[in-house]
DNA sequence: ATAGCAAATGCGTTTCATTCGCAATAAAAT
DNA sequence: ATTTTATTGCGAATGAAACGCATTTGCTAT
């Protein structure tokens, strides 16, 4: 079996067991293109008949957002927090108000920003996080529906 | 008494009852400096000998909420949601990963940067979260300590 | 004012996401 | 292969927030 390469061998890298639970969490969330709760990766591994406790779901992506193999976004709207399989891009989100989709945004216009701020408060800035909210081109039509809170 | 003015009165307006919880809860949040949760405004009152429950705490800042007249934040870093008084100044926050402590920035750099992303992914905007982590002053000097998750 | 009504409160209970304890098991180290 | 150590399963515990319902309080129209 390969070992040089995968997610799996991402794992044992990081310090962590391999173990089987942990390659195919990874593998789910590689695979999806939204940021998953606990719950939905753990309902995904019932599917596809790979037994598993909740717990153990949210041991293994605590343990991988702590190797920083998966980031962990409070996004509000919602009280579950969602993972993602880390990219090691720096990346923003859109949030559609209407369908709640989460987009990623590639561009970060806070580079030049912080060092401003920095210079500004004399604090030593560590990061950010900014999440946009709006209405993807789908939901716009429908945009007057209740809007759900977002701040 | 004074009708057309305060605080007391802005509750009057919005609709909802003028009561005296809701009053000093207002209170409370707008000569603190910082965001509280809803038991720490709990405790509070307890303080000020103002017998109350802590779900009428709950009710109170969410209808709050509702009404604009306070907004809640849902900063990580913990689980509990923080209301402040709505001073009616879009603003962002940078909070210490040090102390915790949480300071308002006024300016925001994202205006024309929401422009731009609506052109770019014909979504409807509404708005925006943005906050900013790192030390503060006091805190640069322990930088080294346990650096608290923010992602 | 004052009676009538809808909204707000208290207190206890419930919900729901997440965490924990501990015994059983599997992965890495020797 | 055997020991060591991390991981898992299961159920129970936690803790913030929501809820049900009986009681009280603020408004509003008389």
């Amino acid at each position: 079996m390969d070992k040089s390469s995968g997610i799996a061998n991402d794992i044992g890298r990081s310090g962590l067991k391999r173990t089987k639970h942990r390659t195919v969490i990874l593998e789910i969330l590689e695979k999806s293109d939204q940021p998953m709760t606990a719950e939905q990766i753990f309902l995904k591994m019932g599917q596809e008949g790979i037994a598993v406790s909740l717990s153990t779901v949210y041991r293994a992506v605590e343990s991988l957002a702590q190797k920083k193999l998966v980031t962990a976004l409070e996004i509000s709207g919602s009280n579950k927090t969602l993972f993602e399989y880390n990219r090691k891009i720096h990346r923003h989100y859109l949030v559609c108000l209407g369908c709640r989709k989460i987009r990623a945004i590639a561009h970060c216009p806070l580079k030049d920003y912080e060092e401003d701020l920095a210079a500004e408060t004399d604090y030593l800035i560590s990061g950010h996080k900014l999440v946009i909210y709006g209405y993807c081109p789908d939901c716009r039509k429908n945009a007057a529906m209740t809007p759900k809170e977002w701040s």
